[in-house]
DNA sequence: CGGGTCGGTCCGAATTCTGGACGCACGCTA
DNA sequence: TAGCGTGCGTCCAGAATTCGGACCGACCCG
């Protein structure tokens, strides 16, 4: 027999629907960043301008942002982080910080983030019930649908 | 004049052309699990051979996995995390939490972890300088490339 | 010999991405 | 009034990718 084909159901692939796409993301970060208009959009990250449409859209349909008219007459729209759309920063942050690790030329990162306790932002990943720092290695999976 | 195209330059951005696409951070995913061979990636992740053959050559170019061989006559093959690869987990578990709190049915999570600490490991990101679950409101851009 | 496993390759059809041109509804300037 | 600029797309056609399924070579097992 070959392979039984039995992909793993799992929040990680699910995510990556959505979100597993460059142009997807790097709306996303624009919208973190202020710039919330298509054409801004298009110049900050090179997307080519129907493969945005097409990401815009898919965000707003999986609620990650919500369409917005700031002008009737013309009728002008800006996207808008929705919560659920907020709670990705984390993912964003992860893949700066990796990036900014094992991407970067002698000149350093390209974009620091400061954070408000005054210190640059170095995000780390920790457990909420120990508070600390996660390592592959000290996590486990738990019950169900084994290797 | 039209668009001045001015793409930023961003680690984000590096990072999502090595790792942005699901295919890869779900090879990414089985490796964490344990699952190193091929066909077993091809069976959890539910990819195509030929798009995994090549997602899996973009991570071994990217030195985020290790091409090793485990078996001469026939060859065989694993691939094992490099540092760089074991510096993906914070990516892997952001995602993991995000699709764990804004895609799980009414069941829950279909995956879920443990830490060593004993308890089920929800993850967060926090500021390395305060320990502080880290907002994006509480975030500002330092230095270069303005808005 | 007849199967089965592993790690791919090959193929053709289907889909998606890309870049450039274009469109439309305005507002501004002169 | 004409002419230009901006914002947010759409349309198109060619290029690139993806997909799924068949196939393959080198084994091992009974």
């Amino acid at each position: 027999m070959a392979a039984p084909a039995d992909p793993r159901v799992c929040s990680i692939a699910r995510a990556l629907e959505v979100v597993g796409e460059k142009w997807a993301l790097l709306a996303v970060r624009e919208v973190f960043l202020g710039n919330r208009r298509f054409d801004e959009m298009i110049r900050r990250t090179g997307a080519p301008r129907d493969t945005l449409t097409a990401r815009l859209r898919t965000l707003v349909a999986a609620g990650i942002l919500q369409r917005h008219r700031y002008s009737d007459h013309p009728q002008r729209f800006e996207y808008h982080l929705t919560t659920a759309g907020r709670d990705l920063y984390p993912v964003i942050l992860t893949l700066l910080r990796w990036g900014d690790e094992h991407l970067a030329g002698p000149e350093g990162p390209p974009l620091v983030l400061e954070h408000t306790c005054g210190h640059l932002l170095v995000p780390e990943v920790t457990c909420q019930a120990c508070g600390e720092v996660v390592d592959p290695a000290e996590t486990t999976r738990r019950s169900p649908t084994g290797s």
